[in-house]
Parts: C-alpha cells; structure tokens; sequence
DNA sequence: ACTTGTGAACCATTTCACAGCT
DNA sequence: AGCTGTGAAATGGTTCACAAGT
C-alpha cells in the first residue's frame, strides 16, 4: 500500500510473469528462495516486496501462488484495457508490436505513425500504419494514453510533446534523447546504444560482475 | 580511477555521446550544468562522475570538451576493436544490428545465428546468418567476446552457456529469463517485457513522475 | 559573479539476523 | 527444522553547500 518505488514495480512486473507461468504448469506453492532462485533476486529481496505489498505467506507452505498473482494484479492493474499507439515503425518497433500482440491481451495497439510513404497506409506488423500528421486526431479519437516512441533522436522530443498534448500520459522512449515532459508524464528510458556500450566495456575489461544474477559465489 | 559504479559507467558512456555530437558542431567548452540539461542528470551528479574519472575543468571555461571526451575514452576504452555476434535473427537482433553498423566502427558485428532454414545461409541486416550449431565454432574463430542474446525465453539459457564456453565474456540479454553464469561474465539485461508493462502501469495510475528528467519543479 | 571540486549530509535500497509461527 | 515478516544495520548513490579559483 505505501507507494512503491520504481524498482519494486519492476520486481513485481517479474514476479507476476513467473507465478503465471507456474501456475500453468499446476504449481500451488512456492518458498521465497524459490522466487528468488527463478529471478536473481535474493530470498529477502522477495520477502520484503511482498511485505510492501501486503501480502502474506504462511511458514509451512510458502505463499499460494494464485492468491499471490491476484494480489499483484491489485495493484499493479488499476483498470482494464490501455491503448497504446507506436511512433516510428522501424525494426524496434516491429519487435515491440510483436511482443504487444502476441501476450499482452489487456494492452492494445491502435495505430502506428511513421512519414515514410511507403509505410503509410500499410499493416505492419499487425499494426495500421498513419502518416504522423494524422497522430493527434488519432490519438484522441482513441483515448490513447501510451505510446513506445521509435524516432531517431531529432526527432524525438518534438514528437513526445505532440504526444503529450494530445492526452498521452507515459512513454516507452527508445530514442536516445532524454525527454523534458511535465513532472506528471512518465518515460521510462531505454537506450540501446547505452547497453551496447555497456556490453561492450565489460567484455574489454578483464574481471566483471553479474548484475542480478543469484550471487552465490561459485563453489 | 577508482572502479567506477556500473550507474557511472551507463552516465559516461551518455556523456560521451553527446560530447561527441557537440565537438562534432564545434563547440570547445562546456559547463557541468550545461551537460546536465542535455542529459537530465543534475549538474552535482555530473561533476561527482567527472570527479571520479579525474578529468578536471576551470571554474572560467568549464570542461574542454575534446579533452573530456578523450579522458572518457581512456577509461571505457581498454582497447581496440571487439567482435560481436547476435543470437536469434528477430526484429529485435535487426534492430540492433542496424544501430551497431550505422555508428559504432568500434564493434564489428561477425555473425547472426538462428535456427529457421528461412534465414540460415541469408545476409540479414547487414550480417551473414549461420545454423546456432556452427555457433561455437564461429565464436571461436573469430575471438568473440561479446553477443546480443535474442532468442525465445526457452533456449536463452543453454545457448548464453554454449556462448560462454566459447570465449563469450559479456552478453547483452533481451530474453525474458535470468541467467546463471560464472561470476566473470556480465550479463546486461533489456527486459522489454517489463518496460511495456512498467510503462503501462504509469499510464494507467493517476500521478507518477519523470525518471531522470530535469526534475526542476514545474511550477 | 559564476564556476569547479568535494566533504558531509541525506536519501534509497538491500541485506542481516532473528523472533515467532507451524 | 525451516519458513515468514521485519526492525536494524549496512551499503550504495545522490544532493547539499561551500571553500577556492578565476
């Protein structure tokens, strides 16, 4: 109940994926460690999201997983269906659309925007492609309140504020432009030239370390 | 010097790239708050990272930026060209491919591999696509030391472990799965699935906030 | 007057470690 | 015996605020 911070979300997004899958496979039950093991986290990393939650387990038997997973949806799904619309039909966007499409019924794509003609008018990836000076009309017809913004990076804020103007309240920003919004819209950033980078400096450098992986030191 | 946070190495390798962009226009010298606008970090963020890379400016001109960017380079730069390859030729692999062999001549892309006959034996993206069994092979031969990892959630983590028992040393990870791997091989994990709900999330709650933007109150 | 560099303070997040339950 | 829930400690990261330079 108290708000919970971005990196809890982010676990608990995780958590909801693996008990759905393990209820499909029968599971009932499930420890801290096991969660732990399945995601990187640590036993008391799990323990105490749970906790901020509110949900509780028992010792004997863990935590029941659909009663868990019921829990989670609470709060991290306020409502129902959310529009989403997709700025720039590029491959990135090709891979999102098909990530959108394909497991995520509760979220739908309404349209994609992009000014290459030979996109426009076309279905792509199973989205409607729009010339982009179509966007805000679109946007607003559909109550879109969502978009994954795939525009190289001059393109990036100019689009974003458009968006916003015409009621969209979080961005998936996968230009690498960092965008000034009002404090109330949210971006969550990711930035594939910086991951690159990031790989790469860590495969030059000799030693290095595994992120969120389960950090029992080898043997 | 001191070994740096991964968070400071994500901010230099962001500074890097916008310095780049404005030694590429002409500018010579710039302020901590200057890059803070254009990054969305704050200006003291900004000089505690320079601070502890040990590049040091003027009160009077601020940073020089050539000279910044070569101290950067120094430290993310250990050595010479890195051979990449990418796993599992989806939209998501062709993205990055794109991005890869537009703007980095540092990283050097010597292979796709995928399992679908369809693909195998194509050039996708710019890249020669081979069968995933001559993956250890090829890995081999060619000293890879770094891979894009994107494949199905079910294969993820036999073939990160085959990467890694062919020299591979960092793996950039958009699988949805954790991976366990010896302590010496990084692993950065792109978890779009997350993102969209995260972002989903935002949308749908009332009230949220900027990540990293210039948090300077509305007002 | 406006900057940098930086100790110190602050805040956020994670882990420890153990009481309490079954 | 082995788990959960959780104060308390520890760690990590960011911002404050100001001395010192020009």
């Amino acid at each position: 109940m108290a708000n919970l911070s971005s990196k809890t979300i982010e676990r608990l997004i995780v958590y909801r994926r693996l008990l759905k899958s393990l209820l499909d496979k029968g599971l009932q039950n499930i420890y801290s460690h096991q969660l732990a093991e399945n995601t990187g986290f640590s036993a008391a990393q799990v323990r105490r999201d749970l906790m901020v939650i509110g949900y509780t387990g028992s010792p004997t038997k863990g935590y029941n997983i659909s009663e868990l997973l019921s829990s989670i949806f609470e709060l991290l799904d306020p409502e129902g269906v959310l529009n989403f619309a997709v700025i720039g039909m590029g491959n990135l966007a090709r891979a999102v659309c098909a990530y959108l499409q394909g497991k995520y019924p509760r979220y739908k794509i309404v349209a994609g925007f992009d000014v290459d003609p030979y996109k426009v008018g076309r279905v792509i990836a199973g989205v409607r492609c729009c010339h982009i000076s179509e966007m805000g009309r679109i946007l607003q017809e559909n109550a879109v309140r969502a978009v994954v913004l795939a525009v190289p990076a001059e393109e990036a804020r100019r689009v974003a504020e458009l968006a916003v103007n015409n009621g969209v309240r979080a961005i998936l920003n996968f230009s690498p432009t960092m965008l000034s919004l009002p404090a109330d819209v949210y971006v969550e950033y990711v930035d594939i030239g910086v991951s690159v980078e990031k790989v790469a400096y860590f495969a030059k450098k000799g030693r290095s370390f595994n992120t969120g992986g389960s950090l029992e030191e080898q043997e």
